[in-house]
DNA sequence: TAGATCATGTGGTCCAACCACATCAAGTAG
DNA sequence: CTACTTGATGTGGTTGGACCACATGATCTA
């Protein structure tokens, strides 16, 4: 066994013993180098994996920030990684669509009414009236249905897909220059929004749930899926 | 921004630029290192990151295992984050079967019939008759059942059905210890296995739907999930 | 009292050296 | 000529030490 993996199942026992809890610190580098007897190389190469796992975050200096947190950010980590198996073309991008509808129509068919997540939902669709720009307005976007995914209560059908919707944002926005009229297709989405969010609300899942799928699948075939952007 | 981050960013646009294919090498480290004029422990980070996210795989020596060649396996790779965020009490196991069964239910559903991986799964099945030990059993179970992911044709799913299979593997074992008899259990999970790939293979994709969520709530039901192994 | 300065501790980076391992080529004994 | 041994080469794995940038808090000073 290698030596950073040492360390990686050292920390990974400490969490799940819960001597490390969400929000504490890792021992300084140095002291846990030491701690293990390994070298302080074989340490970081363990953090930088739980970094790149959503697991810890690195700070410099001192105070607050500083030293190695323990925090639980799986979606962007997650994202992170389908994104490069998106560019080795291992994972196409119409099956990530294709899961990320699935998902997301299973979340909207559950969703109970009135929740926070879908007041924050809610709250979004406002904001993103006021954002016309491309990028500003598929940055809400991806709240805006992550928000809507959370108010089913499963933290891992969310989790997964945020990171889905992540790992092919830059291709969401590639596509874009696809679309004939920007401002034709946003009030559509805007509408669609609307539309599903009001069906959730009412309690009528399976509607949400058709309206959903309609919604994201209709965006990328009208933006061509699967063809370059010009 | 950090420097293996830099090394990151140039590997990923190596591979979405298409100049550095599936079973391709990077280059030596140290030679990589003098190419972007940073240190090889930067260099290092970065590997480590790829090779945690199932991208990149290392081998010392020299001839065909040797190097770092890139590779295709996300399904190991996020398996391992979930199972540090189940660690970390972030992810709720009962979440992560919650939805491994929504993501097989649809995946049977839409299975075509006579396809290589439902053959395998038939083999599969063929060699759990012989192993009744736990782990050898499970271990074969959790072939099976991305076998029959894989029949749906949809990438993404099958590699997520077994992460999330994958994370909670040390779970389910333990969870065996609940069980008032094993024999009697691993002779209906057999038999349920048989009437799933039946449907399937009858084209009966509702029918497969139905049993395999069946299948999976009932042996975690039975097995007592969120109660401690005795 | 208010500001400047220094000490401390953190992660970030780099370097030079050595190890273990696998292969291949050259040399050598048969 | 064959078969084995030996050494050279190149790979990732590991280590210790040094220095940097940064943020904070204590201390000194005007």
């Amino acid at each position: 066994m290698r030596t950073h993996e040492l360390v990686l199942h050292w920390i990974e026992k400490q969490l799940s013993d819960g001597q490390l809890l969400l929000g504490g610190r890792l021992p300084a580098e140095r002291a846990l180098a030491e701690q293990l007897q390994v070298s302080r190389t074989s340490v970081r190469e363990a953090i930088r994996i739980l970094e790149a796992m959503g697991v810890v975050r690195a700070g410099v200096g001192s105070g607050k920030d500083a030293g190695t947190v323990v925090i639980a950010e799986p979606a962007s980590a997650l994202g992170s990684a389908l994104r490069l198996h998106v560019a080795t073309q291992h994972l196409p991008v119409a099956d990530i669509v294709e899961t990320r509808a699935l998902l997301e129509s299973w979340a909207v068919a559950r969703a109970k009414p009135d929740t926070p997540a879908l007041a924050e939902a809610a709250r979004l669709l406002e904001e993103m009236d006021a954002h016309a720009a491309v990028d500003d307005f598929l940055g809400l976007d991806v709240r805006f249905h992550v928000a809507l995914a959370e108010a089913a209560g499963n933290a891992v059908v969310s989790t997964m897909m945020g990171s889905l919707r992540e790992a092919i944002e830059g291709y969401a926005a590639a596509l874009t220059a696809n679309l004939p009229d920007w401002e034709t297709t946003a009030a559509r989405l805007r509408a669609e929004h609307r539309a599903i969010l009001q069906a959730v609300n009412d309690g009528d899942g399976e509607r949400a749930a058709e309206l959903v799928a309609a919604h994201i699948h209709g965006f990328y075939r009208e933006a061509g899926l699967g063809q370059a952007p010009d």
